[in-house]
DNA sequence: AGTTTTGATGAAGACTTTATGAAGATTGTT
DNA sequence: AACAATCTTCATAAAGTCTTCATCAAAACT
């Protein structure tokens, strides 16, 4: 049985997704505040979260990024109407994985649980996969082998290696490599994808791990 | 011969909607009330209900809620503009099977009855959709197969699913497309239609997923 | 039935975005 | 200050996408 975390504080709209939820045979578990939801998730085993981004004692934005510190579990945002689309963008930057707007349609909802859980990513950390991370030595063993990346590159791969499957905007991948604004060219990213697959390339010819998503910027395939 | 019973209080409304569903070879029954649908319902064949939800007897709430204990025939929903969000979600979580917002469009009633209709009559409260979006990858899941779109594919189509048995108008599709005022000419539309189309054959041959609407737009069907 | 309007379709080409290689700017180190 | 490594910019090539157009088919109207 998989469980779902449900972090919202509109008691109608929790009480109706668990409800379309548990027809479904899934494991429903409801928090109207942040906090208590981190703290579930960092004891007990969960599958997928639903995360409303207007919380009594912390935004969406902060428990995403919590979340994310110790987890690669996916995570729907929901968002009002009226919300700021930046804001929405800001916390798929963060590694949301899909996001509904109210009003609700819990078909809609149940869809996207079903989407998200049908990619089979799981509550663990991407090291089952060709790549791992040496964050101490700032390298990435790729099938086996170390590569040696400059640091803007390794930051941008270990960034896509904790968070396959998922388009990072260019933005956001410059964002990474900068703590503060910094007023570069976002193409600057096109160059460093560049160099990165250049090396992928050296150990591995035929690998196309990371892939361009046109008009919005880069994931990596598992 | 359908039936389909028209729950609502507004006299003209109901008129118009019988007047257009009439001239589509439906028999149509009309109640100003909750108790006497109820009635009825229960004493005849019924295949379809279309369901204000402001009346004088009872709410929509109440009426859906006492028709889902013994049948599982579609319901649409109408509701008023201004009508809370929360209300309506209770009422799709309780097994309605889409809903329309005052001023109706007879024609836009007619679609989703004929949408309703087409499915067969059982009610589908428990099926989901036969889409979902991956809005990290920007993509749409369609019978459980990944689907690659374009950019404008995809907002496009994203934008269908999201509102189901609704018509979309070109124009209003186009500003999906560019955020901004575009000169295109309007008919590019039905070019991403066509492609759109295409790519959902390649998945099922016999899927008609998207209804044209002869001089407004197109529609999803669940 | 014939005419008009509207949509579907396939293909061309205009346009936009990305890849690439190389040069210039920046940073840190000795 | 000179050097080396890295980051950014630039120009051009390549790839992908959007729009337009011509033609055919379907529906609505007289």
């Amino acid at each position: 049985m998989q469980t779902i975390l449900i972090v919202e504080d509109d008691k109608t709209i929790a009480e109706s997704i668990t409800f379309i939820l548990e027809q479904d045979s899934f494991n429903c578990k409801w928090f109207d505040n942040g906090q208590g939801a981190l703290d579930y998730i960092n004891n007990h085993e969960v599958n997928l979260i639903l995360l409303d981004v207007g919380l009594p004692d912390m935004s969406g934005f902060d428990v995403l990024r919590k979340v994310r510190e110790k987890h690669s579990l996916p995570v729907i945002i929901i968002s009002a109407r009226d919300d700021e689309s930046d804001q929405v963008l800001g916390l798929e930057g963060l590694g949301a994985n899909a996001y509904v707007t109210k009003p609700l349609s819990p078909r809609l909802v149940v869809a996207h649980v079903r989407a998200q859980l049908r990619t089979g990513q799981s509550n663990t950390r991407a090291d089952a996969s060709k790549f791992s991370i040496n964050h101490a030595m700032q390298r990435v063993v790729f099938n086996e082998t170390e590569l040696t990346l400059t640091p803007a590159e390794f930051k941008i791969l270990s960034h896509l290696i904790k968070n396959p499957n998922r388009v990072h905007s260019r933005e956001f991948l410059m964002s990474i490599i900068w703590d503060r604004p910094h007023g570069s060219d976002i193409k600057t990213i096109n160059t460093h994808i560049k160099s990165i697959r250049k090396r992928l390339h050296e150990i591995d010819e035929n690998s196309e791990c990371i892939e361009t998503h046109r008009g919005i910027g880069y994931s990596l395939i598992e």
